[in-house]
DNA sequence: TCTTAAATGTTACTATATAACAACACCATT
DNA sequence: AATGGTGTTGTTATATAGTAACATTTAAGA
C-alpha cells in the first residue's frame, strides 16, 4: 500500500473507531511512513522538530501511542522502536519479523500458532491478551 | 528448585560453558532471585548498593548482561526487566509468560509452536534468531 | 616472576519515557 | 453568544534506562 493509501486507510479505521486522527497525529504517523522498518521516538521527534520548529518529547510520545492504539502502528520493544501496521483495518494477530541488522519489518498472519500458544498459556491458568508476536532475525537481503 | 539448589545449578552450568561465575555475578543473581517475577536493573543496583556500599550502573548492567548470555536469566524487553530461568540446563526455546498485573512469570517449553513459527518466517525468506517468545497477560491469581 | 586477558571500578554521558500543570480547541447546551 | 465540559496540545521538569571510555585490579599462564 502506498503513503497516500495508508493514510486514507488510517483515516478510515480512526472514524470507525470513533477517535480522531488530528493534524498532528497525521504527521506523526506520515513521518513514521516515510522511514523504511522500525523508528524510534527522538528520530520522530528529531523530524517533527525539523517540520514545525519546536516540540518536546510528550508530544511525540503522546502521538506515537495514540496511533499504536488506534492499530496504525506497532511498538517494536525488542528495538525501543515502532512500526508501521502493515494489516490496517483487519483486526489481526500477528507475528511481526524484525531484521537485527537492517530495521526492516515482516509482518504476518500467525492465528493458528498463536491458538497454540494461547491454549498452552491457559492450561497454566495464564489468560494472554491480544498481542503481536515479536520475533527477531535477519532478513533475507542480510542473510549474505 | 529453591535459591541453594539453583545458584548450585547455575555453577554448574558456567562450568561447563568455561564461563566464571565470580563473586560479583553471583551476588547479582542472588538479588534477582530474591524478588518474585521481573526485576529491574536499578532494582537490582540499588539493592547491590545496601549490600555493598557503592555501585554504579555498568557494574549490574554487565553482571546482567553476563547472566542472560549464560542462560541463566531472561530479558523481558516489554518491561525493561529480567528475570530467572526456570529450564537452567536444557538449552531450551521457551514460551514466557509475564503477568501485567503482579510482574510473575510462568516459563514454558514451546518447541512445537517455534518451529511452526519458523517455518513461516523461513517462507519469507526469513532466519529467525535462536530466542524466547514472550506474551502477556494475566495470571490465575490476578485474573480476579 | 612476568605477561596478558578478563573483570571490575569510575566518571560522565546518552537515550528513553513520563508526571504535572497550563493553555487551547471543539462541541453541546443554555 | 455565553457557558461548561472534554479532549488535545504545549511546556517544563524530571524520572528511568542504558552505554562509552578509560583506569585499576584480579586471575591465569608462560
Ligand atoms: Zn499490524
Ligand atoms: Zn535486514
Ligand atoms: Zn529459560
Ligand atoms: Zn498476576
Amino acid at each position: 500500500m502506498d503513503k497516500a493509501g495508508f493514510i486514507a486507510a488510517a483515516d478510515l479505521q480512526c472514524q470507525r473507531q470513533g477517535v480522531k486522527l488530528t493534524a498532528l497525529r497525521r504527521q506523526v504517523l506520515e513521518l513514521v511512513l516515510a522511514h523504511e522498518g522500525v523508528v524510534k521516538a527522538y528520530q520522530v521527534l528529531a523530524d517533527l522538530q525539523r517540520e514545525r520548529g519546536i516540540a518536546a518529547p510528550p508530544t511525540v510520545y503522546r502521538a506515537l501511542d495514540f496511533l499504536v492504539e488506534a492499530g496504525l502502528l506497532h511498538k517494536v520493544d525488542a528495538l525501543n522502536g515502532y512500526i508501521v501496521c502493515s494489516h490496517v483495518g483487519c483486526c489481526h494477530e500477528g507475528l511481526i519479523l524484525v531484521c537485527t541488522a537492517c530495521g526492516r519489518v515482516n509482518e504476518l498472519e500467525a492465528a493458528p500458532a498463536l491458538d497454540t500458544l494461547r491454549q498452552q498459556a491457559a492450561a497454566q491458568g495464564f489468560a494472554i491478551a491480544q498481542q503481536n508476536l515479536l520475533l527477531t532475525g535477519l532478513c533475507q537481503a542480510c542473510r549474505v
